[in-house]
This record gives structure tokens, C-alpha cells and sequence, in this order.
DNA sequence: TGACTTTCTGACAACGTTACCATAGTCTCC
DNA sequence: GGAGACTATGGTAACGTTGTCAGAAAGTCA
């Protein structure tokens, strides 16, 4: 309880003391009027001591069966639940996870936050969640907070860069993975990422087979949408196609890009297919109706980690490379809790196959050639 | 720290015990081998008390700033940062806000939990978020859970009903609002949403201007997107407009909404504008590309609780009724954080202005009307 | 019967922090 | 110069839980 600011006290400054400090400090006590019941309330009822209590309501072992019985209905009578705050201090484990989102407004994070929560959720872990709002700086500074509330694990999700600040957290203190990012030049952590190769591959073999030599890639820099750039020079590479990558700002409107795909389509580079990914997915479809483009008439179109619940929006629908972020999620918790439980650190890098190829009427032969299309092949 | 398997003691059974229930607990211990530095070490280290480290660190005055900056220095040194469990423990708040999502999958209320979280961190608190997955039993469960890590506030976000079995917390032991939900019949609890009411008239008395007599209105039962009936009935009213309601599973798809359409424009309803809410949009535009119907020529279309992102991505886009899920975020993490630091409860439902009807050109006369549309408007 | 084991219970000391109390020194002002 | 106020600091007892140990009672087996 915060200080009272009228005390009964025959010390006149120690009166003074509280309410000039509380006045100072412009700190408002809070009356809930609320004290939750504790052990040794639910112990006096049940006629025991709290050691026994304590034992009963966490299923310990040798505590009498009828006794048990007692202390779960004294519990239950004066609604008591344990405070876990107070467990762990005493424990020294909080059964708490830290969760940093860089950002968390776009729904492949969601799906993947989905996942982890669940699987988080039902190992007994509680998640405290911090938005970084797309900011490193920020970054840094919650994983520091979440470190002050003592969480049992880390996970840091979507960025890209984790900084030298949060190394000392890093070196043992808090097992720490990072999830739905691209890797993380300055520190070493453990990663989770899918498999985007095999689909990268499809996509440009299915590219290669309709005729297409020259891609034009649009993505933003540095987000968990953009492919890693290796992938893609080496999936075009084996088909002998040529991919020219551009990566733009978030905020590129739909006229900016037209402009974009304008000059890609052009001489010297003149592409005839365009891949896009999840973050611009909305001017990119802007501009081809700004430039009456028709898909695939004009130009075959196909989109890097796409998502799904847009899928029925889209018209034409396109061509995507997926990822499961709810599994991608999941797959995360389980790797920190493993970490967590038997103190054991993962491997630095975990791929995992999660990622898939969908094929829909958005890929066709290079305008103007004779060729006929190939039939649709997915490996879903 | 939990039991060591191995202790060198004289007496034999404690040893046994300690193995024993460790092996029948399935209890491994985390062997982190690391420990936080603590204030007393920080304040050995800047050779003062305790007491004296613990009110330089937080700022609380009658320091000596010499003094303080040592203990700065030394906190710095050894990496020191609070225990914010102990802290919570001895202060009895804990500077966390509970939030439990109903559903979060959807982008309004990432976009709400975006707008809490914001307002939530600049103000110093920390979010513990729980997943019910649509879930009203999971719903109750989770609000238990949070309440045992002593959150001092709670946000349920999306549900609608809150259950009987949460009552002993809502009375007044915790400060506990409802968001993005249309309110909950069973328990009195502060609601915050989104004044709708003036949004929907101005969609009605478009409609009227249209000409339009007689609409159908789809949307799911019991969701946060389903605009209070009332609301509907009430606006359609004044306009003299018939509003048939249809609420329909989620999972209905666009075969199933064909039928749906179809039926609700042959007579003897006929109506000749339709009304979807954002749950159902998806499959809602896929019957409309089935039933190959043009909008606005053939049919009038208008989304409740449309969401920004989408507009992209809609062909045509649609008028709709747009709310502001981060300022209602924003809105009720402040409402929250005022009760929980000011003891004092608000009043039950917060009404906020955060809707507007934005207007395209998805709404037009009557098919087969001589009336030449009216000018849009919009009031956003 | 007695040595040994197992079951059950309670006392007590932590965990890391802050609230409260005590005390001493310094400053101000009549 | 002394009453009254403020500044600065330290000691101690909580907060609510669990880990550890002590010890009593009951069961097992030679």
C-alpha cells in the first residue's frame, strides 16, 4: 500500500514527510479497497499450517487426502488464488513469456503471435506483449523492460536487428529466440524461420516453363515480408531467369508504383512477370488498375508470403508464396519453452518446411509468343 | 531455486524427498546458472543502504545527487534492473494491464489492441494478453488467470458475454472494461464503444435519397461487427426502409451467400441494397461475382464495420462504416488506466464518436428507377 | 520388538523490494 | 539561541509464496 497521506503519529515530520513526498511525487494512492485472500487465510480456515497448504493446492505430494480436501474448499470458499507474483519471486521463475512485436498491425504477425499464445497458453505460460511500433530504438528498450518483470523467455518477432544494447540479456541471462525475421546481423540468437526456398523454387520453375526470362521484384527493405535475397538470385539463377529486385518504401502509393512497374516492363529491363510482396500488395494492386493491366494477359503476376484471408479479395486472385505463421508460432514456443525447461540452448538456426507454392490463373505465357500454357502444377 | 536432486544431508529422508518429489512431479529444475544482480548488491557496491539505493533509483526525493549518481553508476555497472515482481509484491500494484482477446485473427481489433498497447506503455504499463479463441468458457478461465498474476486492471476485448463465474472479480476487485463488444447482458461492466448510431443513419438516409425502400442486412450473430440491432432498426425507421436481418454462421460460404442474396432480392422482400458486415464480406463478395451482379447497377452494397485495409483490395470498393479501432483502443486503455489510479469506476458505457460513413460509388438508384442519383456525401 | 522406511505436518527462512519509522544534521526566522 | 521546518540516511518489517528442515506418526519386515 502506498503511503497514507494522514497518519496518526506523534512524529509530526514523519506525517509530513508522507504527504509532502506524496505531493511531490504527484502520486495518488490508490484506493481499490481490495485485498485478495491469501494462503495463510485459506490455512487458518482449513485448520492447517501454509506449508501444508501450499502443498495441498499445488498437488504436491504427502499431504492427506481428506486435508486436501479442506484446504481446496477453504480456497474456494474465500475465492483465493495464488498470487503469482509472489511465487515467483520466491520460485525464481515467473511462468511468463516476453513477446516483442516490431510491428504488429499486419496479419501474418497475428497469425504467428496466434500460434505462439496457444501453444504458449497451454504449456501454463503467460505472454506480456510490447509493441516496438516498427522502431529498433524501441526494440531494445522493451526487451530491457520485459527483462525488469524477470520473464522466463523472450521471444522477439519481425525484427531485423536486435542491436548490441540487449547483449548482456543475450549472453545467458533470458533464453532468447527471434521469430519472422530474416536474421540478425549483430547478435547471435536462435531464429526460426520457414522454408521459403522450395516455394521460391516453384514459383520460378513454374515462371521458367511459362517462357518468362525477365522478373521484376518489388519488396520493402528489411521486413519480415521480403524474402531473403539469396533465395530468390538462386532460385532465378537455376531457371536462367533474370530478376531485377527493387526495394521501396512502405508508403509507396499506388501512382509511385505504376510508375515502377511502368519502367520494368520497359526496355532495357522489359519483364514480363512481376513479384511482389506482402506490404505493398495494396499499391501494387492499385497500379495495375491505374496501368489497366490485365493479369495474365499482359503480365504474370505472383506474390511472396501472401496471405490468405485476402485470397477472396483479390481479383484476379494471384499466384502466392504462403507461409504458416500460426505453425511458424507454435514451432517458436516450443523451441523457447524447450530452452526455458531444460536450460539447454536450440541450434542457431531453425528452418522449417512451412512454406507452400499456390498456383492460381495469375501465370501465363510471355505476351505475344505462341507458346500455350502449361497446366497449373501445385505442391501444396 | 527449486530442490537440488542432490543434497548432502545428515538426514536421510529429507535427501529422498527432495529426488523422490522432483522424479514423481516430473519437475525438472532450470538451471540457468544465471542471477540477476540485486539492490543490495547495487547499493553495497555504491556503499549505501538499501533504503537509500531504492529512493535514488526511482527518484524519490531527499537524496543527495552526489549519492544518487553513485548509485546510478553502480546500478549501471552490475546491470542492474529492478525486480518488478518484488516491487509489485511489496507495492501491491504491478503495473500490468490484463487483456483478453475474444478472437485475434481479425484486423479491427489488432488495430484495438494497437491503440491499447500504445496508450498502455507510454503510460508505464505493461500488457499480459491471453487469446480466447472464441471462447466464452476459455474467456472466463483466462480472466482468473490474469487476476492470479495480480494484474491491476483488465481489458476484455470482443466477447460478449462475460459470465456469471466472473462476477467475484468484477466486484470491484479489479477495474475491469469491456471493448469491441455491443455489450454484456449478464454483468455490469464500463463498456467502451464506438457511437455507430450516427454512422448508420447517414447510410439509411443515403439510401432513401436513392430511392431505396427495402434492404437486406447480413451479418453474424453475436460478433463484434454486428451492429446493435437496434441501432439498424431504429435508423432504417426514420427513413421509412424496410431492414430484413439475416445472422449467419461464420462459416457460410459464397455458394451458401448466393442463396442468401438471391432470396432476399426475389419477392416479396426485393431489396434492392444489401448490407454485410465485415465478417462476412469475403464470402459476400464472392457470391456477388457468382451471382454476377453489378454494383451499383444491379444492387446497392454498404459494409458495416469495414476495415481500411481492405478498400485496396475491393473491386468495386463499397461504402461503409468505417470505426477507429486504435482511438478506441487508445480510449479505453485510458478509461482503464484512470480507474485503476484513481479507485474510481466510470460510468458504464463510454459512447465515443470514433465512426464514420465513407461513401463510393457502391451505392446508386433503384434498378429501373428514372431518378438520376443524388450527389454522394460524406460526412467523415 | 526394534530397526528401518514412508507419510504427513509444521516452523522458519528466504526471494527482492518498498513502506514506515527513527535519527541526525542543516537551515530559517523570530 | 532555540523552536520549527526541511534534508538526508539507515534499520526493520512487511508483501505472499515456496524450499528446506525437523519431527511425529504409521507402516514394513526381519
Amino acid at each position: 500500500m502506498l503511503p497514507r497521506a494522514v497518519v496518526v503519529c506523534k512524529r509530526y515530520h514523519t506525517t509530513l514527510f508522507c504527504s509532502r513526498s506524496l505531493r511531490i511525487l504527484g502520486c495518488v494512492p490508490r484506493n481499490t479497497g481490495y485485498r485478495a485472500p491469501t494462503l495463510r487465510e485459506v490455512a487458518a480456515r482449513a485448520e492447517v499450517s501454509v506449508s501444508t497448504a501450499s502443498r495441498a493446492l499445488s498437488g504436491r505430494p504427502y499431504v492427506n487426502e481428506g486435508v486436501a480436501t479442506r484446504v481446496r474448499e477453504a480456497a474456494e470458499s474465500l475465492g483465493y488464488h495464488a498470487n503469482e507474483g509472489a511465487r515467483g519471486l520466491r520460485s525464481s521463475h515467473t511462468m511468463t513469456l516476453g513477446v516483442v512485436c516490431f510491428q504488429m498491425r499486419q496479419l501474418p504477425m497475428i497469425e504467428f503471435l496466434d500460434g505462439f499464445a496457444e501453444a504458449a497458453e497451454s504449456a501454463g505460460y503467460a505472454m506480456l506483449v510490447a509493441n516496438a511500433r516498427s522502431s529498433d530504438e524501441r526494440t531494445r528498450s522493451l526487451v530491457e523492460r520485459l527483462f525488469e518483470r524477470r520473464v522466463d523467455g523472450l521471444l522477439v518477432a519481425g525484427a531485423s536487428d536486435l542491436g548490441a544494447s540487449t547483449r548482456p540479456y543475450l549472453d545467458g541471462a533470458v533464453p532468447l529466440v527471434a521469430g519472422m525475421s530474416k536474421g540478425h546481423a549483430d547478435v547471435e540468437v536462435p531464429l526460426v524461420m520457414t522454408s521459403e526456398f522450395a516455394a521460391i523454387r516453384s514459383a520460378f520453375a513454374r515462371l521458367h516453363e511459362c517462357g518468362h526470362t525477365s522478373v521484376a521484384y518489388f519488396g520493402t527493405s528489411r521486413t519480415v515480408h521480403t524474402p531473403r535475397p539469396g533465395y530468390v538470385s538462386q532460385a532465378s539463377a537455376e531457371q536462367g531467369i533474370t530478376c531485377h529486385m527493387s526495394f521501396l518504401p512502405e508508403s509507396t502509393d499506388g501512382a509511385a508504383m505504376a510508375g515502377h512497374i511502368a519502367n520494368a516492363m520497359a526496355a532495357p529491363n522489359s519483364a514480363t512477370a512481376l513479384a511482389v510482396n506482402h506490404s505493398l500488395l495494396s499499391p501494387f494492386m492499385t497500379a495495375i488498375r491505374i496501368l489497366k493491366l490485365r493479369i495474365p494477359d499482359d503480365v504474370s503476376v505472383f506474390t511472396m508470403s501472401d496471405y490468405r484471408q485476402l485470397d477472396a479479395f483479390l481479383d484476379p486472385p494471384l499466384s502466392a508464396v504462403h507461409s504458416d505463421g500460426v505453425a511458424m508460432g507454435v514451432h517458436c514456443a516450443r523451441i523457447l519453452i524447450d530452452w526455458v525447461e531444460s536450460g539447454e540452448a536450440p541450434p542457431p538456426v531453425s528452418d522449417m518446411n512451412l512454406s507452400s507454392w499456390l498456383e492460381t490463373r495469375s501465370i501465363g505465357p510471355v505476351p505475344g509468343s505462341k507458346v500455350d500454357t502449361p497446366d497449373a502444377v501445385s505442391n501444396d
